[in-house]
This record gives C-alpha cells, sequence and structure tokens, in this order.
DNA sequence: AACTTTATTAAATTTTTTCTTAACAAACTT
DNA sequence: AAGTTTGTTAAGAAAAAATTTAATAAAGTT
C-alpha cells in the first residue's frame, strides 16, 4: 500500500472518529457541558488513558486548558485519574460505559438540584411562617403567603423523588424497571 | 397596620419567593440554562400568566430580553402561551407540576442526544465499512477501525434506552416504577 | 543542592454570549 | 387610511467565559 493510500485511509478513519466526537460534544453542550470540554471527552471515550501532553496534541490546545478541561470532567464523574507505571505524569481516562456515565452525570445534578432547592424552600418557609404568624399582616398578603408556602410545599415531594430516583439508578432498580436492549426503536 | 410595617412585612414575602427563584434558576443552570433565563422561570413559577411587559417590569429588564428569554423556554417546553380574553398581548405561563417541567425538558435533551448521536455512529460506521471493505488498508489500521466500529456499535444499546426511557416516562411507567412519596429522605 | 520535569495558578487577551437601544414589521383601532 | 400598540429583528455595547502565555509551585532526578 503506497503512503498515499495509507494517508488517506487514516484521515479517513480519523474523520469517522470526529464525527462521533463531535456529536458526542453537541449533544454534552444540550446539559451545560461546553462545547470544549465535550471534545476533550470525546476524544478521551475513542482512546486509551491519556496524559495532559497527549490531550493538548490531539486537541491542538493550551495545556493549562486541558488541566482545567480534565478537571472539570472529574468534577462531573466521567473522567477518572488512572495510574501508568514507568511514567510519572498523570493519565485519566474516560468513562466509556454510557449508563455509567448517565448514572454518575445526572445523579450528581439531581442531588445537588434536589439539595439546593430544599434548602432554599426550608429558609424561605422560615419567613413565611414568621409573616403568618404576625396577626397585624394584611389579609390580602396573608392569604398571597399561605399559598406561596403550600405552592412550595407542594413542591418538595419532586425532589424527594429525586432522591429516590437517583437511588434507584445505583441500586440498579431503574436498569430494571426499564431495561436495556437492543431492540432498535428509532 | 402602619404602611411601614406592611412594607416590611410584603418585602418578606417577597424576599422569601426571591431565595426559591435564585436556587430554581441556581439548578437549572446545572442543565445549561442561563441564569436570567431561570430567573424568569423561578419568577413565572411564583406567578400567573404574565405579559412580556409584566416580566420587564419584574425583572428589571428590557422588553427584547424577555421576548428571546420566554421563548427559550418554550423551546424546553416549560413555558407556554395562554390566552388572557381582553388583551392583546400575549401572556405566557410556565409549567408549574415539576414531574411536569422534569418530563417535558429531559425527554426533548435525551431524545435529540439519542437522534444526533445515532445519526453520528451510522455515517461514522458507513465510512469505517468502506476502509474496512478495502483489501488494501494496513492490518494496523484495519484492527483500530474494526475496534472503533464496535465500539460505536456497542453505545447504540444506550441511545435507545434512552429512547425507551423517554417513552416510559410519556407512558407513567417510570412513575410506576419509582413512585412519588412524600417521605423525606435527606 | 541544583536542575528537570510536570501541573497549576495568575494575568492578560480573545472570543463568545448576553443585553440594550433603535429600527422595523405586523396587527389592531379609530 | 393614519395612527397605536405590541412583538421581533438588527446593531452596537457590555459582560462573561474561555483560552493562552507567563509565572509559580511541587515533585523527582542527578
Amino acid at each position: 500500500m503506497s503512503n498515499q493510500q495509507g494517508d488517506n485511509a487514516r484521515a479517513s478513519f480519523e474523520q469517522a472518529k470526529a464525527l462521533v466526537i463531535d456529536s458526542i460534544a453537541e449533544t454534552m453542550d444540550l446539559y451545560g457541558v461546553t462545547r470544549s470540554a465535550g471534545n476533550l471527552y470525546g476524544t478521551m471515550y475513542f482512546g486509551n488513558d491519556m496524559t495532559l501532553d497527549e490531550m493538548r496534541e490531539k486537541l491542538g490546545m493550551s495545556k493549562p486548558s486541558m488541566s482545567t478541561g480534565v478537571k472539570k470532567l472529574q468534577d462531573y464523574n466521567i473522567v477518572k485519574q488512572t495510574f501508568r507505571k514507568g511514567t510519572r505524569r498523570q493519565t485519566f481516562a474516560a468513562e466509556k460505559d454510557f449508563f455509567q456515565f448517565f448514572a454518575n452525570f445526572f445523579a450528581k445534578k439531581w442531588l445537588r438540584e434536589a439539595r439546593i432547592n430544599l434548602d432554599a424552600i426550608h429558609k424561605a418557609q422560615q419567613e413565611l411562617d414568621q409573616l403568618l404568624e404576625n396577626e397585624s399582616v394584611d389579609g390580602n398578603l396573608r392569604e398571597e403567603a399561605l399559598l406561596t408556602y403550600r405552592q412550595m410545599e407542594d413542591s418538595k415531594p419532586y425532589y424527594y423523588w429525586l432522591q429516590k430516583l437517583v437511588a434507584s439508578i445505583e441500586s440498579g432498580e431503574l436498569f430494571d424497571a426499564i431495561p436495556v436492549d437492543e431492540i432498535k426503536k428509532q
């Protein structure tokens, strides 16, 4: 095989991967992951564990960018540091099982959502409580405050449900209820 | 009740709501919704249907901002246009049922994720097919291409599962499997 | 202990995004 | 039909975020 042909074949291979890497980055963008972090994840998805310099090389970006990018991905729980013996460079590997990706990524976000909002509701309801206990508060405002208090109260089950959902992901229960299958539904 | 006291009470009420509006905006931010769109949603969540001018007034922002903001929220399927008779102004209302919010918001994203990535995989696999059919391609590259082809193939079940998950949300099956309850688990 | 290698932090720059004002278009009123 | 009201698009300004280069720190090697 001539070099020319070999280069074409290699380029074609890289292009095929690039298509999917792009689409991964595009869809991660839907969930608030920046394009460049998504791109990094996609690149790591199709590779083995990588050092920061290998990432820099692949993506043509600076090393600090790779450092912060990989940190973000670690923060999403979808990249882990690995240990490659014989080098003192840090190496990192992407979570390649998308089900695990889903579990790690959304579990973290949903738990955070639940915690933050339940906290805020707790504080807001304390404030509203004070208001409602105060006899001299105008009847109209009382009524509004009561309705708002109830609206907050009624939203709590949603956050508890998010917590249950996360638990069911972690226990595997969700995957029993909605089993993975290979039958194309598209 | 004196005006001073009344004003304090009103301010306290508004502050209680603001706490929760902020936390809603903060958590929507986790999923790639900008703070200002999240803030708008939160504001609408605690109000009735609103016109663009009412939003502008509440948030202290320009009308074009409200127009684009509300459009984004409509795009996420979490705000709908409503009809208030007696005015020719458009009115909009937020989805107040967070379970419906969850269903609308994530279903749309997950379906989009599945479609985009399955499309890209389809195209990439065609490219890899050509490469693998070409007898003159170097053995090493063939091997790599084959592994990558399989990696893509193996990721498909995940996207089909996302589609199933969406279907189970829409059918209510998910909520049978992971029932809503009021027991605090935090 | 001085020198290398590697990763992170800081500062500055560039790019992207958001927001506002101004212009426009469309629909309704008189 | 002219004038209003309302919503959207366009252009410019402001703000925010991402990226790079340079500096620093930390760890390992000779």
